[in-house]
DNA sequence: TCTACCACTTT
DNA sequence: TAAAGTGGTAG
């Protein structure tokens, strides 16, 4: 963030990698790619990075991050996303350009927001600091696009915006939002699951890969700490025009606000202590080989980031009935891919977030009816796919498990009482695995670029984590239930104790 | 730290 | 024209 790097301490990533973002004028950025469970990939140490897996046709699948300028902004100052109960859009929205996939097949894209460590922050003196230990996490959503699942054509068509998709803090949120902590730092991820009938969404195999942006993380408040964040919002961000103009607008909208005939000393001014342009926060910069930034799953020394796919496997019959064509929606509005798009790493890690598996991947009558919808959350569920059944939506949250292939969980417990759950699937896993604050579970080598390693112990891990985890039982949800619910999975976040990934300034 | 409300804006 | 999305403010 600030300072070149981020606010957050997250690894910079490398600017001068816009990979060849099509047509794009703006610079994209690939993304970090993880792959699924099944063979680790590595990332490639260029810019882009793509799931090379070949094993589940993942390969190749490149994201990039739409209007990463504007992210970048924002990074470098300290982002900061408003929570509220009702539900906060985020702004900037999180747009992303997919490439790689393939024409024909089915795919459910989606989102999560993970810890980004297990810290509270502060905002004094013009800076964020750790204050203390973050509040247990809590159960992750998914964000499944409104358009899943559509095909490859599809989503390569446009800009595939998340716009939508709204953050709240209020933990018994029955709208589907994504339920934050306010003054934690959390990061967005993209995940692409492969839904065609071979690989349905609720098999244990299935297919998917996780994209993160380092640039998307933030800070989530109730309201904007640091001022450059609020005058990037009101300058950049539409609805907020009516904040825009000159010192004398200002003050004497703001008299009128009051109901004073004089002018008043806007608050942002009064509050606006020349903030230092640094922040607290720094991102561990990339590993020194100078791979593609491992900033949110930081690297262990010495370890190597690896991806893992999950194999495939045939959509069970009940979940998946084909692939009718789902009713497009209106194409996404959002701004042309030429308005300038940052790549980011496609990274398909290991654990696709929780509740994966309840997301029809073929086009169903609840398919359809999702699409209609305009988000699709999802409780996260079991820890694996394979287990999910598409007639009831058992949402039992594991710990993020699958996270980290490589290292053990610390003794974190975000929700104490789980209730043991024989089932799991691999997507929830995703999502559980995806939970951990970030950098502490995902190994990733972001100069490993093709998968070819064995799956080695992060299978493994994955699975004894799961098998070990706790599981947390969340109630069935019927199809006949609100929209809202249907479209919300709802996965643990696990925060770990262990070094921070966004190195706290203190 | 959080919430409800406000005026203003875009959609 | 209505609905929804903005940040600012008071409490």
């Amino acid at each position: 963030m600030a300072n070149g790097g981020d606010q957050f301490g997250l690894a910079e990533r490398p600017d001068s990698d816009c990979m060849d973002s099509p047509k794009e004028t703006k610079q994209e950025h690939p993304s970090y790619t993880l792959n699924s469970p099944v063979s680790p990939q590595t990332a490639s140490s260029q810019q882009v990075s793509a799931c090379t897996t070949d094993q589940n046709g993942m390969e190749g699948i490149k994201v990039f991050l739409h209007d990463r300028e504007l992210w970048t902004k924002f990074d470098e100052v300290g982002t900061e996303m408003i929570i509220t109960k009702a539900g906060r859009r985020m702004f900037p929205s999180y747009k992303v350009k997919v490439t790689g996939l393939n024409p024909k097949t089915k795919y459910i894209l989606l989102m999560d927001i993970v810890p980004g460590d297990d810290h509270r922050y502060k905002f004094a003196d013009n800076k964020w600091s750790v204050t203390g230990k973050a509040e247990p996490a809590m159960p992750g959503r998914l964000y499944v696009h409104p358009d899943s699942p559509a095909t490859g054509a599809h989503w390569s068509r446009q800009l595939i915006s998340f716009q939508k998709l709204k953050l709240t803090n209020n933990h018994l949120d029955p709208f589907g939002h994504i339920i934050l902590n306010s003054m934690h730092k959390y990061q967005p991820r993209l995940h692409i699951v492969k839904a065609d009938e071979n690989n349905g969404f609720g098999s244990k195999n299935t297919a998917f890969c996780t994209h993160v942006f380092p640039e998307t993380a933030f800070i989530a408040v109730t309201s904007y700490q640091n001022h450059k964040i609020t005058q990037l919002k009101i300058e950049n961000n539409p609805f907020a025009k009516g904040f825009r103009g000159s010192d004398d607008n200002e003050l004497h909208r703001m008299a009128k606000l009051q109901g004073k005939d004089y002018p008043v000393v806007p608050r942002s001014t009064v509050r606006q202590r020349a903030c230092s342009t640094g922040s607290p926060f720094t991102r561990p910069r990339r590993v020194e080989t100078g791979g593609p930034p491992n900033s949110l799953f930081h690297l262990q020394h010495g370890q190597q980031p690896q991806v893992y796919h999950c194999t495939k496997r045939k959509v069970e019959e009940n979940c998946s009935s084909g692939n009718h064509q789902h009713p497009y929606k209106k194409p996404f509005t959002s701004s042309s891919p030429s308005e300038g798009e940052s790549y980011y790493h496609p990274s398909s890690y290991p654990p696709p977030p929780p509740g994966l598996s309840d997301i029809p991947l073929t086009d169903s009558p609840y398919s359809s009816d999702m699409v209609q919808r305009q988000a699709c959350m999802f409780a996260s569920s079991e820890p694996r796919l394979d287990e999910l059944n598409c007639t009831s939506w058992s949402y039992t949250c594991p710990l993020p498990s699958a996270m980290t292939p490589m290292k053990p969980y610390p003794p974190y417990t975000p929700h104490p009482p789980y209730s043991s759950s024989p089932q799991g699937s691999r997507l929830s896993a995703i999502a559980h695995q995806n939970s951990p604050p970030l950098g502490e579970h995902i190994d990733y080598d972001p100069y490993q670029s093709q998968s070819s390693g064995p799956p080695s112990q992060s299978s493994q891990n994955i699975q004894s984590r799961q098998l070990s985890s706790p599981l947390r039982e969340y109630p069935r949800y019927t199809r006949n239930l609100s929209p809202p619910l249907y479209h919300t999975l709802e996965t643990h976040t696990h925060i770990r104790c262990g070094v921070p990934e966004w190195s706290a300034a203190s």
